[in-house]
DNA sequence: CACTTAATTAGGAACCATTCCTAATAATAT
DNA sequence: ATATTATTAGGAATGGTTCCTAATTAAGTG
């Protein structure tokens, strides 16, 4: 996990510019253990700094997803992002909308006998398992 | 993989309606080794077809992923879709935007125990990794 | 500190894949 | 052949995301 003075520090040495906008989405970011979509970070940031706009939020979260600050994955046809970017499986549960990190080493080996049998340079995974939770699956098996 | 017949038998049995459109797109995805969005199917079946709507294109292909005879995937915002639904590896070129499968045995060995560590019912799961294929990483490589 | 300038932002319009709606059509059972 | 009811065509509506532009402001300079 990454603390925000680096993040700020790496930025700002890219020649970017640090913006209270900026430094609100990715503390949130770095503090959350949601997996949240745009709109639900817009709303919390709001909360603080109310003149901060939807169109801020996504390009902030380009910016961190081009810097690898951030991971994006997609639920549903929505997105939603983590700052966890070491490489993971995420599990969602399709009842409550729940989304667990796990963590599972083989996934590197994966990646690199894929690249070989495909001879494709890989730069982006996404292990996506999906289900009901511990909570939820009760309901759904009688 | 399924043949044609099999799955018309199958959706006969259950109740469903054997319509001109549902074979049509049913044919093509399981001949295709592309991995088409809906728009694409749309325009192939209608060359055929031409009477044939979109949005029958899409409700077909959510009856067809209810009875787990395709898989959906997303890339960049868009669903595609693939009659291969053995667990595999989806990998996307990111420049010329086709799709390769990869087969893997140990994704299986990976979904038990993600099931285990996080008590999750899995129900789909999707493993896709991105980058250049073999044709367009020489561009990005100098 | 005041000034400059160029990156960033707010706000809303535009976009576009997908879903929804409804009257017309056609697959199937009788 | 007829009746029933699932399915379809076509287009409108939806909603997450991107785009656009004038206003703002971070950061470099003297």
């Amino acid at each position: 996990m990454q603390q925000i003075e680096q993040i700020v520090a790496s930025l700002r040495d890219e020649g970017f510019r640090i913006t209270p906008q900026r430094i609100a989405i990715v503390n949130y970011l770095l503090k959350t253990e949601d997996h949240p979509s745009a709109e639900l970070i817009h709303k919390v940031i709001r909360k603080r700094y109310p003149m901060v706009s939807l169109s801020t939020v996504y390009k902030t979260l380009d910016l961190l997803k081009e810097k690898k600050l951030v991971n994006e994955m997609d639920v549903e046809g929505e997105a939603r992002f983590d700052a966890h970017t070491d490489e993971h499986i995420n599990i969602v549960c399709m009842n409550c909308g729940k989304i667990d990190d796990i963590d599972e080493d083989s996934l590197k080996e994966i990646q690199v006998k894929a690249a070989r049998k495909s001879k494709y340079l890989i730069l982006k995974s996404s292990f996506e398992l999906s289900g009901y939770c511990s909570n939820c699956k009760s309901k759904f098996q009688g």
